[in-house]
DNA sequence: CGCATTCCCTGGGTGC
DNA sequence: TGCACCCAGGGAATGC
């Protein structure tokens, strides 16, 4: 399930594979990926463009091309693979044929994802607006500080690990980093938002950037599945409590729970609940 | 308004 | 082997 590091690695492998090619033709298969046009204006206004850039915003892929945008969320199982001009599998719901006689693919067998396409804007502009236009700062982002934190999270009485799946709040997080930045930063994932200290906040900081940083190195992690063109990363190695048996710290079992819906994994040693 | 629940999907796993 | 069932989850929509 490709989180922040994730569609990091598409995003770079992805560059050095389409930039500079042409689309010649596009068919969209499974047509509620694309949401904001019809399919029609969809391959008419990609038809022509060259892929000049790839951006990430979050887990969003911004692709820049002449005179269109491409926005492409991955979700749970979104892949893209670049193949010769054979026979579409099962899973690919929409494939862009390029001049160069490759094929670029979307391939996603949950059909989770989404895509949007934007006509004669800049990025500035679908920053503004919807679903761009509430993504909170990604860790690496100066702007996101302790105060900042305080000011945003100081109303919100629901688990901590929910808060941190919002990604209006902080941005790149999924299930398995926020498990790993709650470990790491001794938080009990149903510990009440409000009710952390400037202390436990500045660690999910430290945290979320130390965790995001390593797993950009390593590619990502490979739990389910997320690739381009078969690529995969490495992190799933270094995961310390994310489908863990055994503490790493402390040795004890790691309790499985369920909160907000989203399995979780926490060492209730190493974890304690504070105050609620 | 905040928060919990439901929904979208399909492959993989389980039990009979 | 086949079949019914449940589970995984990011984010939007819905309900309280």
């Amino acid at each position: 399930m490709p989180e922040l590091p994730e569609v990091e690695t598409v995003k770079n492998t992805l560059k050095r594979l389409i930039l500079g090619e042409k689309i010649k033709d596009v068919n969209v298969i499974y047509q509620r990926i694309v949401q904001n046009v019809t399919i029609e204006d969809f391959r008419e206004s990609l038809i022509g463009q060259t892929f000049k850039d790839i951006l990430r915003r979050g887990k969003y892929l911004i692709f820049i091309l002449d005179n269109v945008i491409l926005l492409s969320h991955l979700r749970m199982e979104g892949k893209y693979f670049i193949k010769k001009d054979e026979e579409v599998t099962k899973h690919e719901h929409v494939i862009f044929k390029l001049e160069s006689n490759k094929t670029l693919r979307y391939h996603d067998t949950r059909k989770f994802g989404v895509m949007y396409l934007y006509k004669n804007k800049n990025v500035e502009d679908i920053l503004k607006e919807a679903p761009l236009l509430n993504i909170g700062y990604e860790p690496f982002d100066n702007e996101l500080t302790v105060d900042y934190l305080k000011e945003r999270l100081k109303k919100i009485t629901k688990p901590i690990k929910s808060t941190l799946l919002d990604q209006s709040i902080i941005s790149g997080l999924g299930n398995i980093y926020v498990d790993e930045v709650l470990f790491m930063s001794n938080i009990h994932p149903l510990e009440k938002t409000n009710s952390l200290s400037n202390q436990a906040l500045e660690s999910i900081i430290i945290n979320s950037q130390r965790v995001l940083d390593k797993a950009i190195a390593l590619g990502g992690t490979t739990i389910h599945s997320f690739s381009v063109d078969g690529i995969s990363g490495k992190f799933q190695n270094e995961l310390l409590v994310h489908t863990k048996d055994i503490c790493p710290n402390c040795h004890k079992k790691i309790l499985k729970i369920r909160v907000g819906g989203r399995g979780t994994y926490l060492c209730e040693d190493c974890q304690k609940r504070m105050g609620d």
